[in-house]
DNA sequence: CGGGATTCATTGGGATGTCCAACGGTCTCC
DNA sequence: GGAGACCGTTGGACATCCCAATGAATCCCG
């Protein structure tokens, strides 16, 4: 039932939505990215201090475990953040293995304002979509990424 | 209108199109990888190979255009591929800096094969869709995809 | 209560993907 | 015929991702 596919393979490629999501999901992470950047924030960066924030409190490992990026660049994410003053890291008196970090009333500030250009650009992105096909969309992909734990 | 976010930040986060259509993608992306590396190939490896295979004798300058991928990336990847023997460079008699670019019978061969991967690939992907659901996902990501160039 | 296994933060290195700069060789066009 | 553009190639910067090893501290079980 695969026509003979050869002469237009790269259309076909071009056609599976594996590629597709991935051009939308690039578009994405680029409009998202470059309007944090007003911030002075990378995405990662913008992740990792969205966790610190969330769970109060937190060790660097369980930033590690919750949003499954490598303890060696949780390392290096921290070092930027507490550098531009948006988090701190102070030892765990209850283990003292652990670092105790914690979000600035600075970094909150710039958390706020981010949050708000995170949802402008993904309202661009979203902009040749009507309402209702903007929650189409969600539903679909939730729907996906939920049942690929 | 936008409620007090600092307590849910990443949360928040997570729950933006551009995230989830990250998600969704870096998980087509592994799975059309996976099965690709039964033929030795990888993302790109597969792109390149296809795009030669579509236009024939092309010079590496119009692959560069046609993907999107630095020059120096294209190099390498012809490399492999030469060095596999699924495509050819020849020089060009018309002009005398160019390389022609050919497909190989074998890299036909496992070009087809590719694309029957992929698309199981990206049926997996999709499997918690209904072929209903998948069609207007399609369509909705072709419109964001297309309003994008 | 003592000692082996585990966890923590950190450092290091390798493989990969993306991007920019420069180079000699070749062609185009005026 | 000569200036400018284009070709393939090489080199390096930089971020991301994965694995391994370290010393310090804690946990658990016998």
């Amino acid at each position: 039932m695969t026509a003979p596919e050869p002469l237009h393979a790269l259309q076909h490629i071009q056609s599976l939505p594996s590629w597709l999501a991935g051009r939308v999901a690039a578009r994405g992470r680029s409009l998202v990215a470059e309007a944090i950047a007003t911030e002075g924030l990378k995405l990662p960066h913008h992740a990792v201090l969205a966790a610190v924030s969330e769970y109060g409190p937190v060790a660097q490992a369980d930033l590690v475990r919750r949003l499954g990026i490598d303890a060696k660049d949780v390392v290096l994410l921290l070092n930027h953040l507490e550098d531009a003053g948006l988090l701190l890291r102070s030892p765990d008196p209850r283990d003292r293995r652990k670092n105790a970090v914690t979000v600035t009333p600075q970094g909150t500030r710039t958390l706020e304002r981010c949050a708000t250009l995170a949802e402008q650009a993904n309202a661009e992105l979203l902009s040749p979509l009507s309402p209702t096909e903007r929650q189409q969309l969600m539903m679909l992909l939730t729907r996906i990424h939920e049942s690929s734990d």
